[in-house]
Order: structure tokens, then C-alpha cells, then sequence
DNA sequence: ATAGGTTTTGTCAAGCTTTTGTACAT
DNA sequence: ATGTACAAAAGCTTGACAAAACCTAT
């Protein structure tokens, strides 16, 4: 029964479990008793003694619990979900991939895409791959190191990934978002990736992309019956010179204003919503998602 | 894909139906006691269940009522003009494709472009389907027929399906070609198809897009060691902006004019090519294919 | 839809279903009496349970029912509409995939390719998706698991897409090479992969499938100019009947042999090489990938 | 357009069972 | 440490009910 020598040395008593996790002993060996959550060795005089990624395994049969899973659910779930599968981190992935890019190297930049995608979350790719290296990509080229052939490059094979995986992002019953930029505003790739990540969560996302006069908006807006405008730019003076018109448009239709044009005081004088976070960040709050 | 032409589709009970044509259900009944206008089927309740395609139908009863017709005259003209159902040629899927994108119908558009690439070649899909299209939306915009928002949302979702059609477009060993628009130059999207053709005929893509500036791309197309640069404007304005530039750029590289902006003067005064024609027909040309 | 197999999955009960949609579970009892909406697994102690995918139907009956269906309609709608297609991995979908092709659901198969190839990029759907999968069905025919209709289903489903791809496939000016499988052998998926690879990378390709005599391809090969000829089988039998041609062939053409058939004795003996790897590797080898 | 009857659908209650955290006796 | 007990929380089924929506007929 106890067989296996265990080499290994951390071994935690149910009282040092307890304390680690915060649950009580009783409720540990309830879960070991009801659901076999955890299988701990026994001492010579029967006392368990704990590996210590039981400590993990208890952590996430908490996590399920408060997400509102049923205990039996749980423990099932905390069971079988032991190895992070830990490809390569990402950020090697990024590094190639900015590699990739500033040699013009297309088909490796796709490559790299398709691994970043196959391994992470597209949360992740996003917010730690994609958008990070482009908001890298924008510096370097206000030091002279990029050039704009280079953001140019990048930027259209970027969007071609984005506007694929945002194929058929019109369709279904969740709420429609209406996504544009303001005239003159040309960077829209964050926009995109916003769009992408509230497809992700079961959003409909209808795309008017860079540039868009504050008219067209509204009445494409209400024509689409749409719940929710997002507004974004780079440059606070592009969403200043449409003050007047994110006003009204905020009368008749929920309005929110992004990227880093978007400042609190402009939102609170417009009265739309501001999403000060990163795509990643303001999806996920828009979206309700406890995650 | 998403498929399916959607046989049924929802069926609407008579308030909703009232709701958005803004026909009285009171009305919505003696129309159809009076005229047959409309033959909903029942619930085992008797509830009338209209299918969607009636909205149509009652709105253009209502749209005969205004030219002053008489309700059973009206009635009779609504029921016969059903549209055609079945569309098999090219520019019958045009006209859908048209359809869905002035509706804002993202799902319809991709499943129509889905049909259209099954069912023709991508030259013919091109040149006779969504060039064309926007030439006429541009058009359109011109009379004030149609909103930005309407080209922006078309544009998306055009632009979208040709960088998924590009997707590695930089691989292989065939000659390449380096694609950009000058700057202050934003429309793109004949350039982007001319790229995707040249790309079918066994060509290298470098994408640089719109709005680049020629020191720029002066530089990548030497970093790339480019047999080739096209440069493409609707404004002739753009180009001539930077004529010094081509002049300079013609000398090292073979440099080709393209777009409404790009004429045969100004193709003389620089030393460049002119593509006067269509992306099909010039990407034919370009790649000396045979037919 | 896609759904069936989905062995695991955290399910839900029916507070936690409530929670997430703010759907009372009063009604969501009521939507699955009357209109079957939902049809939970249940715990021996009768609870129900949920499996995750109920969230997103119930939400697109929220949907249905904000749009002013009645209840009937809404559940009728909800339960037959696509879960909503979310940008996942690549893995996510090639399940999915595998399990629509085991179901013979031929549209939720092509609607899956659909989204493999806007997402990622071809050698990644082919090398990771498609071929895989191929090994695998045949493995499991071995074993007596899949029966040969299944298979045929696959293989035309697949083969269509693929010839699909591969349209326009001889146009252009790259290198040409003449594909074929030698008499007697019909399984020619994985030449066909390679051929539309080749493509993908700029190569012209002649495609003349399976069970091709000798003298044609000699013929062909010839009349074409062909720089390349690549002969593919599974089994070594066929391809050590045609081995005196194969000699004679590739004294004046660069001819590879391909496929399980294909062994290294074999290509010493007739001076053809031997691809040995997958068809990603061998297209990226052969068009000399920059990589 | 009104009147009077029917269907649909969200909500609630009563009475009972299962699940699960905690307590306690051995 | 184990096993049992217990009570709160959460669920189940059946049945009923009323507001909203819809019907026909006048």
C-alpha cells in the first residue's frame, strides 16, 4: 500500500496542510473521504502526510469552489487538472517573432504565430505577445530604430492574423459592439485585438475601423440596433476634436472611449465610459467574465 | 459554411411582427383575411407564426399603400415580388454580397465570398466580383448613396478575407515584389488584390500598405533585395507629391505605377512602369502568365 | 452542433448555470420542461448537471427572446444555432474537427476547415489537423476501430477542400513538378497535401493523382518540361513494380519517391530521392524555406 | 375598435431529497 | 483518526396562477 519509498522530502501533516490552505482538517479528510481529492501517504501510526503539491491541488479545489462549482465538480476538476503544460515561454516565442518581422521574414513571423496561438491562451498571445511587441515596436520607432517600412510590415501581417481569427465575428445572439476610430486616427490595430478578444467571449462585433467620421457612426450605430460604441485612439486630440458628437452619440447609446487617446477627464465631460486598461483587461471587465 | 442558405429561420408571432414593420396587428389580420397578403402558419393554440421573410412582404405593402395604390392592389404587387432564390452566377452573388454588406451583415458577406470562392476562380472572384464592388461603392459614396461607415464595414471585411488569402505570401522562391501606397494615401485594398494575384501566379509578397513614406520604402526594398516595387494611388496628387522620390528609386530598382492616380505622364517624367489596367489583368501580365 | 463526444468539462449545477446568466432556475427549469431547451446530465441523486457549452445556449435564448421572439422560437433557435465560434486553438479545433468527420457531419466538417485555415496558416492546418488525423484513421482501420466508410467519407471530404486549395495551381513561373501515385496505388492525400504545400510556396504543380501508369507520367513529364517529378505510395510493392521505370525516368528527370512506400534501399537502387519526412517538412525542404 | 375567451410564459409555493460543511463521540 | 450525525443550503417535482399576448366575432 504505502510501496513507493518516496524519495522526495517536503511531506506536510494535515495540521501544516490546513494552516497552508486555510482549510480546516475536518473538511480535508471530508474531501479525501466523499471525493478522493487528495492521497496521502500515512505514517507507521496512520497520520497523513501530505506531498506538497497537495497544497496546489487543495488551492484549486478552492478556486472551483469559488467560482460556484459544486464540491463534487471540484475536486474532479482539481484532480485531473495537475500539469501546466509549460510549452517554451512566450516571451521567446515574442522575441523570435520579433525577429521574424524585422528581417521582413513573413512566412517565420506566421509560423511563430501559429505556435504562440497553439500554446497559449489567445489572451495570452495578445496581451503578452502581440500587443506588447507592437506597443514596443511604436518606441523603437520614436528612438529612429524601426523604420515605418518596418511598422508598416508588421502591422499588415498582424491584421491579417487578427481579421482571421475575427472571421465571422458579425454572427450569433450575444451582444453587438460597434467598433471604430475617430477621424484621423489610423491605429486601429488595438481596436482590433479588443474586437477579437470580445468575439472570444461571445460578443458580436461589427468593425468600422480607422478614420471613421462621428455621422457615419451614429447612423450606422442605430441601424445596427447596436448596445455599445467603442471609440479609439492613439492621439487625445483626435477624440477631443469629436467632443461635441461623442456627446450626443452618448445620449442614445452606451459609449466607451480607449486606447491611449483616452483620457478620464474627456470621458467624464462626453459621459461616455472609459476603458483604461489593455484590450486583454477591458474584454474581460466588458464582458462580465469571471474567468 | 455558416452556412446554409437558412431554410426556415425564425418565425415571428404577430406583435412582433407588428413591432418591426409598425403594421397594427389588428391591421397585419384583415390584410390577410381581406387580401391574403400574408399565410402564416398556426401553434396548436392558433397563435399566427410569420416567417421572416414576411417583414419584407409587409413593408412593401406598406411601401405600395404610400404610392397611393389601393390596399388590394398593394396586397397583390407584395405577394408576387418575391426575389429570385436561387443565385448562381457571379454577379448574382455579387448582388448578395452587396445585400449583406449594405446591411451590415458580416456573416452573410464571408458565407457569400465562401460560395464565391468555391465556385470561380480567384481572378474571376477578383476582377468581376469584389473589384467591381468597390468601384461601385466608391461611386455610390461619391453621389452620397452610401454612408463611410458602409465602405469602412465593406472594407474590413473584404480586406480581412485578402490578407487570410495572403497569409505566407513572402515564402517560395518566386520573384518579389514589394507593395506600398504613398503617403498620405489610405486606399489600399487594389493593391492588396493585385498581391494576392501575383501571389496565385507564384510571386513573393513583402506588404507595406498604406500611407508609407519613400525613404522608407526606398530602404526596405534594398534590405529586401527586391526585383520589384509597385506603388498605388487613386490620388494622382500622392504620387506626384513624391515624384523626386520614384525618379531616384526607378534607378536602382524596376518600379511600376498603379491605381486611378498613377497616369502615363507621370510614368514617363519618373522612369517607372504604368499598370494602367485591372490587379487581374496586370498581376496576368506581370507574371507573363499564358492564359 | 460540433459538440458530441466531450467526454469531460466542468459542468454546472443549476445555481451556477442561474449565476452566469441570471436566468432563475425556476425558469430554466421551466425552458427545459416545455420547450427542451437543456438536457442536463443528472447526479444519482437527481441533480442536474450542466455541461458548460448550456451557458452560451442559454444565452443566445436571452438573445432571441431581446429581439422579441416568442419563448417557443427562442428555445427552437437556441438549441439549433452553433455554439458561438470563438477564436480557440488550433488543438481545440482539430478535435472538433475529428469529431465531425467521425460523425459524418460533412458541414460542421468543412464549416471547421473553414476556421483552421482562417486562423492559422496552411502548413499548420495540413501538419497538425488534417494529415494527422489521416494517419490516425487509417491506424484505427487497421485495428478494426473505423470501417472503411468512414473513411471514404474523410478522405472526400478532405480531398475536396484540398482540391479546392489547389485551383490554379499550374499558373505562374515557378518550378514545375508533376505529382502522381503509381498503378495500383489510390492513396494520394498526402501527395495531394504536398502538392498544394508546393504551391503555397510559388511552385507550379501538374497533379496526376492516383494510380498512374508509367508511360503517361514519362509522357507528361516530358511534354511539360518538368523540373521535378514526385512519385508517392504506401505500400512498397507498388512502387518496386514500376522500379525499372522509375530508373529509366530519373536519368533525365529529378525524380523523389514519397509516401510510406518509399524506402532509402529503394531510392539508392533507382537514383530518386527519398522523401522521408511529413509533406510540411518535405515542401519546406524542397522549396528551400527560408526558415 | 371593443368585448370576451384562450394560449403562452414567467413566477411562486409546498413538501420532500440531496449535498456538503461542521461537530462530536469513540 | 475514524465514523456518524446533523443542519443549512441547494435542488427536485408537481401544481397552480396571473399577466401578457393572442384569438375570433361583433
Amino acid at each position: 500500500m504505502y510501496a513507493v519509498p518516496m524519495a522526495s522530502g517536503d511531506l506536510l501533516r494535515i495540521g501544516e496542510l490546513s494552516r497552508r490552505t486555510g482549510v480546516k482538517p475536518d473538511l480535508l479528510r471530508a474531501w479525501e473521504r466523499r471525493y478522493g481529492l487528495l492521497e496521502p501517504q500515512r505514517t507507521s501510526g496512520g497520520f497523513r502526510l501530505y506531498p506538497h503539491r497537495d497544497v496546489g491541488r487543495v488551492e484549486a479545489m478552492q478556486g472551483h469552489l469559488a467560482r460556484g462549482l459544486s464540491a463534487a465538480e471540484a475536486a474532479r476538476l482539481a484532480k485531473q487538472s495537475e500539469p501546466a503544460p509549460v510549452a517554451s515561454s512566450i516571451t521567446a516565442l515574442v522575441d523570435d517573432f520579433r525577429s521574424a518581422l524585422d528581417a521582413y521574414d513573413e512566412p517565420a513571423a506566421q509560423a511563430l504565430l501559429d505556435r504562440m496561438l497553439a500554446s497559449f491562451t489567445l489572451e495570452t498571445v495578445l496581451g503578452e505577445g502581440v500587443l506588447p511587441y507592437l506597443h514596443e515596436l511604436g518606441e523603437r520607432w520614436g528612438r529612429g530604430e524601426a523604420s515605418i517600412a518596418q511598422e508598416h510590415f508588421a502591422s499588415s501581417v498582424i491584421r491579417g492574423r487578427l481579421l482571421g481569427l475575427a472571421r465571422g465575428w458579425g454572427s450569433g445572439s450575444g451582444p453587438l459592439a460597434v467598433l471604430a476610430c475617430p477621424p484621423g486616427e489610423e491605429h486601429d490595430l488595438g481596436l482590433l485585438a479588443l474586437g477579437v478578444l470580445l468575439r472570444a467571449r461571445g460578443w458580436r462585433v461589427a468593425y468600422l475601423g480607422p478614420d471613421t467620421p462621428m455621422e457615419t457612426l451614429a447612423d450606422a450605430a442605430q441601424r445596427m440596433g447596436t448596445d455599445f460604441v467603442v471609440l479609439s485612439a492613439l492621439s487625445e486630440a483626435r477624440l477631443e476634436a469629436v467632443e461635441d458628437e461623442i456627446v450626443s452619440l452618448a445620449q442614445n447609446t452606451r459609449v466607451a472611449l480607449g486606447g491611449a487617446g483616452a483620457t478620464s477627464s474627456l470621458a467624464d465631460r462626453t459621459g461616455a465610459e472609459l476603458l483604461s486598461g489593455s484590450p486583454v483587461e477591458e474584454a474581460e471587465r466588458l464582458a462580465g467574465a469571471p474567468r
